[in-house]
DNA sequence: CTCCATGTTTAGAA
DNA sequence: CTTCTAAACATGGA
């Protein structure tokens, strides 16, 4: 499920997972989701070394290698996550990469479909930069926000999932973003009103703090949100009315229609 | 068998 | 140039 919460969540269990721990060595097992190396480059980059630190820029994360002379960098694609697996244990089903420490436990990145990405760079601003990627939506600013999104013609749900407008918004949480903040999800950008702007970024800042809080578990949001009815038969909970599925972006979104009127 | 799925990239049409 | 749509990718689940 990664978008922003998740990836964020994967990040501190790699934190307490992963870091300080000496890799022996590193198992590939999908080879295509390397970019820019080989398995044997991952291995020669990682084996004796530790992860020491983390950072994570919307939907990608990265590990420093111990002498900060390297990243390690993971991108989830629609289905990955990681699992820490003990010594004697098996991996998780679907495992495509693993580090095996010196300890006997491993650290497993696994996903179910192969979209992910795993890669190496310098310098993790730079990466970013290269792939094109926006601000990351934790830590734009108020008033960048509000002058991005009142310049885009194009819909408001399309934009928020444009990573190269904003890192880290995906379809599940621009849904959650845009019902809180009582937005149609097909509304212009440059339509909005100031203070719609401004209620669309206090939206994308309390939902994602609430789902990282929540350790991207849907079931874990407190009341008010309609992330865990998405596809049910569910009623709105501000309303009671139905929840419609609408197209945008070639995915499927959903919102109230009674509580997000088109502009 | 069919349709759909938390992502990204690319091609083509307005 | 901007915006939108569909398809492709991989691998299931319903």
């Amino acid at each position: 499920m990664p978008e922003l919460p998740d990836v964020e969540t994967f990040r501190r269990y790699l934190d307490a997972n992963g870091l300080d721990r000496t890799i022996a060595r590193t198992h590939v097992e999908a080879e295509d989701l390397l970019e820019g190396l080989t398995a044997q480059g991952l291995g020669q980059r990682l084996k004796g070394r530790r992860l020491t630190a983390t950072r994570r820029h919307g939907k990608y994360l990265f590990a420093a290698r111990d002498d900060y002379d390297g990243w390690l960098v993971l991108h989830f694609g629609m289905s990955g996550f990681l699992q820490a697996v003990g010594p004697g244990e098996s991996p998780p089903q679907h495992t495509r990469m693993t580090l095996d420490f010196e300890d006997g436990g491993v650290l497993a990145y696994a996903a179910l479909r192969k979209l992910g990405l795993i890669a190496w760079t310098d310098d993790p601003a730079a990466f970013a930069a290269a792939r094109g990627l926006g601000p990351d939506a934790l830590a734009i600013e108020r008033a960048a926000f509000v002058q991005a999104v009142r310049c885009h013609r194009g819909g408001v749900k399309c934009w928020l999932m444009d990573q190269s407008a904003l890192a880290g918004v995906g379809n599940v949480y621009s849904d959650e973003v845009l019902f809180q903040a009582g937005l149609h999800p097909k509304r212009k950008g440059n339509r909005l009103g100031e203070a719609e702007a401004d209620r669309l970024y206090d939206a994308l800042h309390a939902v994602l703090e609430a789902a990282v809080d929540a350790r991207a578990d849907p079931d874990r949001l407190p009341e008010g949100h309609i992330l865990p009815l998405r596809g049910k038969e569910a009623p709105c909970p501000r309303c009671g009315g139905p929840l419609s599925p609408i197209k945008a972006c070639g995915r499927t979104g959903w919102y109230c229609p009674a509580c997000q009127p088109a502009g």
